[in-house]
DNA sequence: TGTACATCAGTGAACGCGCGTTCACTGATGTAC
DNA sequence: TGTACATCAGTGAACGCGCGTTCACTGATGTAC
């Protein structure tokens, strides 16, 4: 006997998830700030009032937004640091991943780009600290590699949110390419490759 | 004779500039595509029908704020980038000039930061257009450079956007970290300049 | 300089509309016995 | 298994409010003679 969700509970979590999803469709043209929580329901096709059995307002369901998004990045990046091989092969691969990520996940990666920085404290307050995290990570990743012998925490660090933002320009410049004909995608993968390739340059060079 | 402008015209500029002046105090806690034009001519103390004599929307508004906020960046990253001095005397004056711009226009550096990424198309165009703008000038002064001898074109443009996208970094660091004790400003410093020294160090080890 | 007319930045009333939030409700699901 | 009661996700009416936009207007400034 498996103890599955509760019809009424499997019910909600869908619902939520359907706010969820219709909120992201929603900010392809607007900011969080200027998301309306009938618009959201409207586009559900549920009464407005069931929107706060599930979120006490939009900034809220914004932060829900936030876990959702950068849960997905988080595999990502793991991946993207610790993968084996060569600096070069490296680099490949993390451009790579970044481009398949944009082209899964565009809708996470345009909300993550727009309220990083966005109007709605709540909301940049959780991406920053989900940033922040990641660059841990990939600083713990780093320290593994030999080549981190003789740098300090301080510039290990410092290295990773180099890359952490690195990353999310490169993906943010991949969104802008989506509609664009693949010779632009293919620009972008070239300039990212190089911008990575310079930055690991200058960490082979590095003297602390 | 000077041919002042006529007091007509000089009140409606007046005017125009309190209607940008109102709305970037006002874009502190909200985006562009949340902004109202009656909350704009409210603060201003006009008619909201005035606000129709200087702008067709809040959008075409934010256009002109883009001109305004990245016009009175231009002159700083030309001095930045074409300043005397060897490598390490230049990177510590880029990033103090970024540091005295966030003090001096930190409502200007907020606004393009937030909406560089943010949900209203023609300002996301202004802007693209103005940093790719940015890109080229720096690209031409790289290009002045001893170091650049050997540097394909497209190289130094690449370098040239990973100059101005960690500017805008650095300059979002010290945004947030204004009314932060000291210390962390301190601490902005710190990392800032230390990644754009391991950037000097990747460009001068470069191979194209 | 004075007069008669044109321009036009800013006004204020009015409009229809969608917003967020409240409230008492319904009826399917869950639970206790 | 069946019954009686509790829970609670979603409903639908109602509210007051601020929004963007229209329109005819006013009166100071500008211009032609």
């Amino acid at each position: 006997m498996s103890h599955t969700l509760g019809v009424r509970q499997a019910q909600k979590q869908k619902t939520r998830q359907a706010l969820l999803d219709a909120a992201l469709g929603l900010l392809e043209e607007q900011s969080l700030s200027s998301l309306g929580l009938r618009e959201v329901t409207r586009a559900v096709g549920v009464a407005p009032t069931a929107f706060y059995r599930h979120f006490r307002s939009t900034a809220d369901l914004g932060v829900a937004l936030v876990e959702e998004a950068l849960g997905s990045l988080h595999p990502m990046i793991r991946t993207t640091v610790s993968t084996a091989g060569d600096s070069e092969e490296r680099i490949v691969r993390a451009v790579e991943l970044i481009a398949r990520h944009v082209d899964a996940f565009p809708a996470h990666v345009r909300f993550i780009a727009r309220e990083r920085h966005g109007g709605v404290q709540p909301v940049r307050e959780a991406i920053r600290d989900q940033l922040l995290r990641f660059a841990r990570e990939v600083k713990t990743e780093l320290a593994e590699d030999p080549e981190a012998d003789g740098w300090s925490d301080e510039d290990l660090l410092m290295l990773a949110h180099l890359y952490v933002d690195q990353m999310l320009i490169t993906a943010s410049l991949f969104l802008e390419a989506l509609d664009c004909p693949p010779g632009e995608r293919e620009q972008v993968t070239r300039t990212a490759t190089r911008q990575l390739r310079l930055i690991s340059i200058g960490r082979s060079h590095w003297t602390g």
